[in-house]
DNA sequence: ATAAGTATACCGACTGGTCGGTTTGTTTGT
DNA sequence: ACAAACAAACCGACCAGTCGGTATACTTAT
C-alpha cells in the first residue's frame, strides 16, 4: 500500500453525518465527499459507486451490532438461555450519537435500493435463530425482542414519544420478563 | 363545483404504487402522473408540490389507521380497558395490499423530508395516550404495543423473517397477554 | 333560449438545477 | 520509476416546478 489510509472509515462517517443532516433521500456523493474532506474522485476511488458506499454502510452497521452485542454478553456474567436476547436488547437501548447515526444507513439504503438491506435480513434472521436456539419459548421471547425493535424503529424515524425515564422503565420490564422466561424454563 | 372529480384519490393510489415499484427514493412526479393516467400539469393542479402530495399520503395513512382501528373496536363486543390496544394490534396485523402499500408512504415522506412525519408522531402519541388512559399498566402495555409496531416496521422494510404461522402465533400471544393485563387490573 | 363570460380541471413542452458517474491530470509514498 | 491515492472539471440523465394554452361545465344578462 502506497500510503496508509483510513479514508474509507472517514467517508463512511461523513455519509452518516450527511444523511443525518439532509435526510436519507438527499445523500449525494458530492455532499459526502465535501463532508469527508475528500474530492469526488477520492470518494469514487474508495467506493466505485453509490451502491458500493451504501453497501459498506450496511455492512458496518451489522458488524457494529455484533460487536455491541458481544460486549453486552460479556457484561452479563450469568449466561442463561436469555443471554442473546438480553444482550440484543441492551445493545439496542444504547444510543449514543454513533449508534443513532448508523441506524440512518438503513433509511438511506432503503431509499436508494431496498435490495441493499438483504444482508440485514440475513443478520436479523441469524440473531432470531440464536435467541431461540438457546431454549426460550418462541412467542414471548419474540414479543420482547420485537418490542425493542419497535422502539428502535420509532426512534430511527425520530417519532418516539417516550422520554428517558419511560425508556428506562420499558427496558427494566423487558429484562424482568426475560428473567421470568428463564425461570419458567427450569 | 364544475365537475366532480376523484383524481386526488387516483393520484394517491398511483403514488403508493410507484413507491412500491421503484422504491421510496425514486418516486418522481412524472412516474406518478403516468401511473395515474394524468399529465404532469394535472398532477400539479391537484397537488401543487411534491411535498403537498407526500403530506396528503401521510394524512390518508393516518385516517385509514383510525378507520381500521374503529372497525376492530366494534368487532370486539367486550370493551375492556385493553380495547384500544387490542384494536390497534388487530388493525396492524391486517395486511392486505392496500395497508402494506400505505405504509410505504412513511418511507417516501421520510426520504424526501422527515419533517413530513410530524402528523404521524402526533397521531401515535394520541394513540399511546388513549391506550394508557383506559387504565392499563404502562410498561407491559407498551411492550405489547411496541412489539406489534416492531413487526410492522420489519415488514415495511420487507425484512420480516416470520411466516404466516409464526405471525399468527405472535398475535395470539399478544392478545392473551392483554387479557392477562385486564384480569390483573380487576 | 342562448350567447358571453367565468371557473374548474387538465395538458405538455420547457427550464433551471441536481446528481451519479467519467475522464484526465496531479501528488505522494516506496 | 511506478502505482496508489487523490483532485477537478465535465457529461448526460433525470427531475421538480413553471407556464401558456385547452376543454368542459356552470352562471348570468338579455
Amino acid at each position: 500500500m502506497a500510503r496508509k489510509s483510513n479514508s474509507k472509515q472517514v467517508i463512511l462517517d461523513a455519509a452518516e453525518a450527511v444523511v443525518m443532516e439532509v435526510g436519507a433521500g438527499h445523500m449525494s456523493l458530492d455532499l459526502v465527499a465535501k463532508k469527508a474532506g475528500v474530492s469526488k474522485g477520492g470518494l469514487m476511488y474508495n467506493f466505485p459507486s453509490k451502491e458500493a458506499l451504501l453497501k459498506a454502510m450496511i455492512t458496518r452497521l451489522i458488524e457494529q451490532f455484533y460487536v455491541d452485542r458481544e460486549k453486552k454478553i460479556k457484561d452479563l456474567k450469568k449466561s442463561g438461555p436469555g443471554a442473546f436476547l438480553k444482550a440484543g436488547i441492551l445493545a439496542s437501548f444504547e444510543h449514543d450519537d454513533k449508534r443513532s447515526r448508523m441506524g440512518l444507513s438503513i433509511l438511506a439504503a432503503s431509499a436508494h435500493n431496498p435490495g441493499l438491506l438483504e444482508p440485514l435480513k440475513q443478520a436479523y434472521q441469524a440473531h432470531v435463530k440464536e435467541m431461540l436456539d438457546s431454549g426460550l419459548k418462541f412467542e414471548p421471547a419474540e414479543i420482547v425482542s420485537l418490542a425493542a425493535d419497535g422502539l428502535m424503529f420509532w426512534e430511527l424515524f425520530r417519532l418516539s414519544p417516550f422520554n428517558e425515564n419511560q425508556r428506562e422503565k420499558i427496558k427494566k420490564e423487558m429484562l424482568r420478563m426475560i428473567d421470568q422466561l428463564e425461570v419458567e424454563k427450569e
